[in-house]
DNA sequence: AAAGAATGTGAGCTTTTATTCACATCTTCC
DNA sequence: GGAAGATGTGAATAAAAGCTCACATTCTTT
């Protein structure tokens, strides 16, 4: 397999038609998954979704647990991309913008489809994408950690590493919650003025350190 | 069904026997999720880890879903009722020791079976258990909001259940990920120290709103 | 145009899984 | 001790799902 090939996929696609075909499954298969879950995105009925024969899945993905990795491979890669461009136009940003920057990249991101991510999330550790979550979480922290020591200036003495851990889990929990069961505020500035505001009090705040109180 | 089987438990156990076969199930269930997750926890294969005709599985338990949402209404209830108890003791210690034994007790909870709780997080909603999913975080909001509207004098203007919401979310995500991604950070302060700074920041920093940079 | 490669098809095989049911065995209680 | 209810059994059923394969169609290339 090649190294563009990291879910299995059986056979390289040589011409347009296949490519098609492939495209219209891993559509159908997030169409399924979004709409009724994992356990309803049967391959036979990913198929027929997708208006292809069960054999034609089967040619390209050698099982049902593949096909939902190369949706979540996709799905990621899309994430990470986003995140690169935007931090890479962070540089000269004031520190309080650039963090509301990324918070409103983090919502856009989940925006997108967020009952897919959520299928996603969940279900990928459990059917041997754990290695690509933890890739995916370790890139969002490395980026992140650049961002920090570029900053470091601006911020209380920080763990860059522990910091750019804490903050991805956070941050990703927060705006994952917030857009499935409060989307509401996301109508206004409130998700992300709050949100920003833990952040900074966390990269900022050493004062309040020791004072018992 | 009683007020305490909404888990849809088919017959309610009159006998000491028949709890201990309710028990050997529910236990066997934990342990085969918790190794081996979702897929491989089949009624069959529980039913004999659990010592148990498969009939008798059906006797207690309408079907598998049913089963795991029983075990997940066990898990939170435990998690639940250790929760009420320390907020209950936490009534007069200074804030930020408050603080830390709040995420303390929610390391605790997480560290007694990291795998299992995984799980059920993961695959509860997805089984019809969203509701109760719903329930547990919105009881350990009214705690937290409880807790924030005692000790307001000590704390910024606050929006109590926009505070609890966002806190609930970050401290759950983030023990959850400590414990399974990074557990050396609780050998020793590092975690706790790191978690209290990220919620004491956001909690008491008011000046930091405004000023630019 | 023709052959070989790539792609597409779908009936049906196989395996797995949930679930039932007719019957056996225990417990309770008179 | 024995009847009635509670509990336990596991072979068997039925449905569902994954997956294969022999064959058909389309594309590329010379």
């Amino acid at each position: 397999m090649s190294p563009t090939n990291p879910s299995q996929v059986r056979k390289t696609p040589r011409q347009r038609r296949s490519a098609e075909t492939v495209e219209a499954i891993l559509t159908a298969a997030a169409h399924i998954l979004e709409k009724e879950g994992f356990e309803a995105a049967t391959t036979n009925r990913v198929a027929v979704e997708a208006g292809v024969s069960i054999g034609s899945l089967y040619q390209y993905f050698p099982n049902k647990e593949s096909l939902v990795r190369a949706l979540n491979d996709r799905h990621t890669k899309e994430i990470l991309d986003l995140l690169r461009k935007r931090f890479g136009e962070l540089q000269e940003a004031p520190l309080k913008n650039s963090v509301r920057a990324i918070v409103q990249t983090m919502v856009e991101v989940h925006r997108v489809n967020p009952a897919l991510h959520r299928v996603l999330v969940n279900v990928v550790p459990g059917i041997g994408g754990l290695a690509e979550t933890r890739v995916v979480e370790d890139a969002a922290a490395a980026l992140l950690t650049q961002f920090l020591k570029a900053r470091r200036a601006e911020l209380r003495p920080l763990n860059f590493e522990l910091s750019a851990f804490m903050l991805v889990h956070a941050v990703e929990a927060l705006t994952h919650a917030v857009v499935l069961e409060r989307p509401e505020l996301l109508k206004g500035e409130a998700f992300v003025d709050e949100a920003s505001r833990m952040i900074l009090g966390y990269l900022r705040t050493s004062a309040l350190d020791h004072p018992e109180t």
